[in-house]
RNA sequence: CGGGGCGUAGCGCAGCCUGGUAGCGCAUCUGGUUUGGGACCAGAGGGUCGCAAGUUCGAAUCUUGCCGCCCCGACCA
């Protein structure tokens, strides 16, 4: 993409309103614009954010082998009275009637509407477990949006959902989701902690949040340091094994949000040494909650003795929106947004530093054009404005690799490659520019 | 929902106390000079001062009501 063609709003100062680093430079970058309290509207270069994000998350769960579907923002009231949560969501539920006067709502979640598409088709145990998912706007009327994306009023979630015969099978599930989550998020270059939260009605430990450390977040964390050394093998998952070995070695370890701490159980598992405490931003959650669902809304299977068995189910969320501003939290200086490559928005900037040579644009243009053809995505500056502007401007829109083309690049076939999150600049030689970013 | 703050040009702000021709910086447009870290010169465009009512000869400024946005708290992906 060529920035003379393109709708990038950049601005120099933050809009007053902004408070966290994250709102301020999606604002400044021209990711997003607001359109009233807790919505915005996303603009190319964010958008482009978000999407990465959303294949990310989906080919994951993909992966996992869950089946995507995609079930409607605005839900029939009927559903939700039910299962009773019509009185209980209380304000933060949006309700709208239609022309007829019935009584509808827009979707702050789904476990209604999937439990219904499940207890229409699904009526024997041989057919289970069932894993849906979609990737969907919401909509919850907060007490207070804030912090730009991060707790917005409309925002994009992706929420599985899984049935299973009996809560021995729905743990299997529920690990499933858990290991799903770790790649998910190790993809997305994030650090992100399972921990454990309220548990509700069934009880147990099939509940956990997945949280990544930062100043900003919203929760106050205690957990384990290991948990940070916590490394393993998550390229070949096999789905099918068994995954609770691998599950077991995070839950092992002392991990929880405030309303889960208590100082006593934190200093008997953690040795003083290894205690932190921090605050943390919720990208994901997972859920068993047993019939809580299936049972208001008779989602039933009949078993091996032919008797009608109630569906146990587990819901899982990851925050997709929410996302953006996460990682631009744990990632930026004071120059601006640092990409994690595998959701930057494009993967390489190019900066023609003298627009008006006609030979270092020409070197500028050909560069484009090999990189675009070798299949990178590139934005490329070929604007007339001064240098520190072009440099100020990719350093604030984060991409992780600028390609600079200058007087060197004409007078000695160089191009220079900053890599954005270190500063270090590579001198390379022109020829081999494709083949330099190949091997990176 | 309780507490606090703000609404003046695209963005950041001043002016309001003490009523009298709406201003500054950046951005934008035109012409020119520049081009390795947010340039310079000359010119130009852009605002019924959130909305409404009131007081007044006269309201961005004073009064009342409404709307919007932000921050702190309790709740949440």
């Amino acid at each position: 993409m060529r920035l003379t063609n393109y709708f990038l709003p950049v601005l120099k100062e933050s809009p007053s309103d902004a408070e966290i680093v994250s709102h301020q430079l999606m604002m400044r970058a021209g990711m997003i614009s607001q359109s009233s309290s807790g919505i915005y509207s996303w603009l190319p270069l964010g958008l482009r954010v978000l999407k990465k994000i959303e294949n990310i998350v989906r080919e994951e769960q993909d992966a996992a082998g869950v089946n995507e579907i995609l079930m409607p923002t605005i839900q029939p009231a009927d559903l939700w009275k039910e299962s009773g949560r019509y009185e209980d969501y209380g304000k933060e539920m949006l309700r709208i009637n239609d022309r007829q006067d019935r009584e509808m709502l827009y979707g702050p979640t789904n476990e209604e509407q999937v439990t219904d598409i499940f207890r229409r088709s699904i009526k024997s145990y041989k057919e289970l477990p069932q894993l849906l998912y979609h990737i969907q706007w919401k909509f919850r009327d907060e007490l207070r949006p804030r912090f730009g994306v991060m707790r917005g009023r409309e925002f994009l979630m992706k929420d599985a959902y899984s049935f299973d015969l009996d809560k021995l099978q729905s743990k299997i599930s529920y690990n499933k989701f858990f290991v799903c989550y770790l790649k998910t998020f190790q993809r997305l270059e994030l650090k992100a902690i399972p921990m454990a939260a309220e548990t509700g009605p069934i009880g147990g430990d099939l509940s956990h949040e997945f949280i990544i450390i930062s100043k900003t977040g919203e929760s106050d964390i205690y957990f384990d340091n290991k948990l940070l050394e916590q490394e393993n093998e998550l390229f070949n998952i096999n789905y099918s094994e068994d995954l609770s070995g691998l599950v077991n070695s995070y839950k092992a370890l002392y991990a929880v949000s405030d309303d889960k701490f208590n100082q006593d159980d934190f200093d008997k598992n953690v040795s003083n040494e290894n205690q932190t405490k921090s605050k943390g931003i919720e990208v994901g959650h997972i859920f068993s909650f047993g019939t809580k669902y299936s049972e208001a809304m008779k989602a039933n299977v009949l078993n091996k003795d032919g008797k009608q068995a109630t569906v146990f189910m587990g819901s899982y969320g990851i925050g997709i929106s929410r996302l953006v501003g996460a990682i631009i939290e744990s990632s930026n200086d004071e120059k601006g947004i640092i990409w994690p490559k595998s959701v930057s928005p494009y993967d390489i900037g190019i900066i023609n530093l003298k627009q008006k040579d006609g030979d270092i644009t020409s070197i500028s243009d050909s560069v484009y054009e090999k990189l675009l053809s070798a299949g990178f995505d590139v934005l490329y500056d070929d604007k007339a404005d001064n240098p520190g502007v072009k440099f100020s401007r990719m350093d604030l829109i984060g991409l992780p690799y600028q390609v600079i083309v200058g007087n060197k690049s004409k007078n000695d076939s160089i191009l220079e490659v900053k890599n954005r999150k270190t500063g270090d600049i590579s001198e390379v030689n022109i020829e081999n520019i494709t083949s330099f970013f190949k091997n990176n």
